[in-house]
DNA sequence: TGACTTTAGTTCTAGTTAGTACATAATACC
DNA sequence: GGTATTATGTACTAACTAGAACTAAAGTCA
């Protein structure tokens, strides 16, 4: 097997999402966020708050590193935590009024932001390119799996 | 402009990338090097070095990254800094003879867990998702260009 | 030749990242 | 009820990240 006719496709799945990364953090940076950050908020916005647990698993920020960022928001005062009524070990995370003043700022605006680099894109052409990003992330998911296997 | 067709499609950009990433990088880390210093070696393998100019710009690694990244690998005995004969500001990274054995037994393997994941593709199937892949980067990068214009 | 600009790499800062070890709380089982 | 296991969030480490400020070496051009 000397032939890897794959590693375009990774090749062009890597620059597309640094592509990606970059024009979507520049702008929210000016704004005064990381991305991180923003996705924290983006996620709570519209919510009564919620777990670590379920943050962590919308964002797929690992829980080490999301007590970090949620720590940064609390002492920008965008976000709180206060304790689970149900479960003594949890905590809820939950927007701040200056939280939800944020983002209905800066949520409509990067919105607007990502549209203009589909402004060219047919329904019909993001169909297909989430169909398949959508086969190759389950491409992923069953190699993972099917090492997991044989451990 | 309610609508937001084209969020699905960066969500499964996101997550591919992810799946792709956690994938590739568990599997480096059991060979010993992260995935930024598999990328400086699998780059560097079957040349005779190149600069930091050229190094960064293979990686999409940015060159303040790259300094920490190359001196890791040099306490390692992986590779070697030497001063471009050329150009008194530029210096080659190379590979040591340690380097070269890594890389010849871990770039192969590399690529052997790689193809794991596209065992159930065909070639056709390959170059529609590269395709849809190149499209979007680009569309990226357009987006980008006119901002800088804006400015 | 001398002043200005650009380029290459390093240093520094603030932040994110995964992974591991840990404390505490909840649950399961006996 | 008491013990073992599991789950939640935090602390810590090593590494990566972009960006900005900096040094030194070229290049430009008058």
């Amino acid at each position: 097997m000397t032939h890897k006719p794959f590693m375009p496709v990774l090749y062009e799945l890597v620059r597309t999402y640094q592509a990606f990364e970059s024009y979507s953090a520049a702008h929210i940076r000016t704004l005064g966020l990381t991305s991180s950050q923003f996705d924290i908020i983006a996620t709570l916005g519209n919510t009564d708050g919620m777990s670590f647990k379920d943050l962590g698993e919308k964002t797929l920020i690992t829980k080490g590193t999301l007590t970090g960022v949620v720590d940064r928001l609390e002492v920008k005062a965008l976000v709180r935590r206060i304790a689970s009524p149900s479960d003594g070990r949890s905590q809820m995370v939950q927007l701040t009024r200056a939280g939800e003043k944020l983002f209905a700022k800066i949520f409509p605006a990067h919105l607007c932001h990502l549209a203009q680099v589909f402004s060219a894109y047919s329904q019909k052409n993001l169909d297909n390119t989430e169909a398949a990003l959508q086969l190759l992330k389950e491409a992923f998911s069953a190699a993972s799996t099917n090492l997991e296997g044989a451990a």
